[in-house]
DNA sequence: AGATTATCTGAACATGCGTTCAATACAATA
DNA sequence: TATTGTATTGAACGCATGTTCAGATAATCT
């Protein structure tokens, strides 16, 4: 046995990455092993090495993607305008974006330190670009006087760190909706940086 | 050789814990093994299996002393009197001792995943009591006026998750002290919470 | 001093790991 | 239909894993 039928590079690449993130997000990347993952795809271990050429990389790929996405989301979900407006738009996406990819953010808050040196500043770079684009629009309010900050730094990421937050319980079909939770968190962030 | 001198188990015990708390916090549950944390120690893997029945078992004592620790401590911190006071010392609390722990707080909230049902249960319920700590002066301050929570539950996750995301940035001997950050974040909570 | 108990070693167990590679079967092209 | 290139298998590599245990030494007790 060899090549199966159907089989082609464009639909086991994909399917290759959708089983590394849901495995690593479910039960860390140390923990899940090439054979897990390759029975997931229905595949011995050795296909996977036409994919990736180790394992440390396919958990690299998957955050930068992710981050890649996010960044690409935002830019385009980006309302412009008046600072307020600009930042309940921020925080209606982080949310939203977030809620819709959870594995993926999990992932990269996560796995981090199984990164090398190298890989790891990729994606911390990546990271702060994105913590940039939050900084910015409260560091314009500030100097509008709508925003009342004392660090804008610090509050750029309390109001991160508050809105990922929302990823460790929200549940599908809960008590709340998606937009429920986005008018939640609005009203306190507005709350928390009002002049 | 066996035995080595000095040695007793009011030593290794600890010495087998801290080592495992650093290494997992350091490096994941997973990729650390148990001659890995019995080096550090200075002593063979077997020995590991005087103090500890498996791996697991291990990783959940730590996590359970660690949430032990927090209620004890909160308990003993808690000024009471008026919510707003009460919040206050909450929002330093949790600040310090979290910054004290990092790596306990880190494992906590990270390696979960890595305990069987039953471990998991039990210390998911004691974080639910620590919510909880948080949640009645809300709702208490809700009832007397002096907050404005449109969720008494999600506002109690919102600054939990707020508060906790500290650990991500503070770096010891960095721009801000501990207690600057207390007031930044105390700053935030306030407004965000008020009425 | 002698007996007992607590502490640790070192080797062993079966199992699983990431990764490589020759052989092979299918898909695409001509 | 013949040929070339792509996708995959399955076995193998050396090494690491969690855990057990008989044997050995140090500390403690009588």
């Amino acid at each position: 046995m060899a090549r199966k039928t159907g089989s082609h590079s464009e639909i086991t690449g994909p399917r290759i990455r959708d089983a590394a993130l849901k495995l690593f997000a479910r039960h860390g990347f140390a923990a899940v092993s090439m054979r897990q993952i390759a029975a997931e795809v229905g595949v011995q271990a050795g296909a996977l090495y036409l994919y990736t050429p180790d394992k440390e990389t396919l958990l690299f790929d998957l955050l930068k993607a992710h981050m890649d996405d996010l960044l690409a989301a935002w830019d385009a979900d980006d309302p412009g305008g008046a600072p307020v407006a600009r930042l309940e738009g921020f925080v209606r996406f982080h949310i939203r974006f977030n809620l819709e990819r959870p594995d993926a953010v999990f992932l990269s808050y996560m796995e981090l330190r199984n990164l090398g040196a190298a890989n790891f500043a990729a994606i911390e770079a990546l990271r702060k670009t994105y913590e940039t684009r939050l900084e910015t629009i409260l560091r314009d309010g500030q100097g509008a006087g709508v925003f009342a900050l004392p660090d804008t730094k610090i509050a750029t990421l309390a109001i991160i760190a508050m809105l990922t937050g929302v990823n460790t319980w929200y549940r599908e079909g809960g008590r709340l909706s998606r937009a429920a939770v986005g008018d939640l968190y609005w009203d306190m962030v507005r709350k928390s940086v009002a002049a």
